[in-house]
DNA sequence: GTCTATATCATGATAGAC
DNA sequence: GTCTATCATGATATAGAC
């Protein structure tokens, strides 16, 4: 091997290490103290790299963020388009509709298996995806909007689809009743302490519960198949 | 009268009404852009006041925060208690126990219901009242928990003697899963816009719709009744 | 490509005149 | 009680050495 080739490598590696080094520093840090309370010195000393390289490798702060939330989304959006496909797939095979429950677990579980089967039981992943939920920054929020459009008009739609009887308005407001109790349960910033006198891990919060997946649905699909209130 | 009596109440009259305007401007502010992003020069500039009257007032920007949040907490736990006070009332008047939508309601619905009363609509108290609920300064949250605390703890009691066959686990993650549509649907930080083709006033948000409390009641009702998970 | 050093600015807070 | 002036600090971002 050429010695120009090892150099290109090693170079290329240790630009892609510093990279994800500072991502993984910066989504730890976001996760934590929110977008507007993280400096940027707390990202490169954290993930021990030099002051300028956020602005180097990213930009800015603001391109940082957004680099987070990219790394994570891509996937995710991925995942979610799958399950949906698969449960419309299943369906198609025993000639039936799908069933609303079969959407929601799809939506709502997804990203609750995609934080199981990573390294670190993925809560930093499901932090992040509950805690930008309710990010005030502006640049966060379009960024957000753009990034799940796709998949949530897709979802829309098989949800008015799925309950052909019910308005569209009522599919929509409880959409986001779901949206709210998920990502509350997985964001990590709950400061109403009920738990006291029920055991719970110190500090690990809601999300340290594996029994938490099965628990939420439950609650989700009834609030889903809940009596229509009167007009 | 005497002219040190009229000094001495336009004194306190001017002074209630710096330390009133700044408390709305902060409060807006807090809202609108969360408690990191907001500096204290927005807070004066927006009342119009002097830049030192802040810390004069209050003595910090943490402190301030705090002012605000007890301004409305205060009000919003008596009519916690209120409410709730009522409904135990009316179930000993009947010789039955308390049913869970009227502790439910009592919680919920009150905050609305404040609302709703109050001059502008009350939006900006809701939206303080949801956006807190994931605000992720310690401090705000260690707040948070000691504000609510008793309230809490009242509520967690009734619902465990309103639901006597179901394990208290179940009850307390149900709470959770509730705080959290609820605090979702009044923060107004809603970067999900799915509601494109379906009529909604522009930037107005969840909130806008008075329609909100009857289908977050039966959502939350639906979801607290649901069929308990396997285990 | 990476880091040192620094420019530029906004922040929270305070001292002291009035 | 209110205001002006200012402090020390920490922020983002960049210029330029290596």
């Amino acid at each position: 091997m050429a010695v120009a080739a090892i150099k290109e490598t090693q170079s290329g590696q240790k630009l892609k290490e510093t990279r994800e080094r500072i991502l993984d520093a910066a989504e730890n840090l976001f996760v934590e103290h929110g977008f507007e309370a993280t400096s940027t010195r707390m990202v490169t000393g954290a993930a021990a790299v030099n002051l300028a390289a956020v602005n180097y490798h990213f930009g800015s702060k603001e391109d940082l963020m957004r680099a987070v939330l990219r790394r994570r989304m891509a996937f995710l959006n991925e995942e979610w388009l799958r399950a949906l496909d698969e449960g419309e797939a299943r369906a198609k095979a025993k000639g039936a509709l799908v069933k609303p429950s079969v959407i929601v677990d799809a939506f709502f579980a997804t990203p609750l298996r995609i934080a199981a089967k990573m390294p670190s039981g993925g809560r930093t992943f499901l932090h992040l995806v509950g805690r930008t939920m309710t990010e005030p920054s502006p640049f966060i929020r379009t960024f957000l909007a753009t990034e799940y459009a796709k998949v949530l008009e897709r979802y829309k739609k098989a949800l008015f689809k799925a309950l052909p009887g019910v308005p569209r308005a009522e599919i929509v407001w409880r959409f986001h009743f779901m949206l709210g109790a998920t990502s509350y349960a997985i964001a990590g910033t709950d400061s109403v302490q009920l738990v006291t006198d029920w055991q719970m891990v110190a500090g690990e919060g809601l999300t340290a519960d594996e029994k938490l997946l099965p628990r939420l649905m439950a609650f989700l699909l009834g609030g889903l198949r809940a009596p229509l209130p009167h007009h």
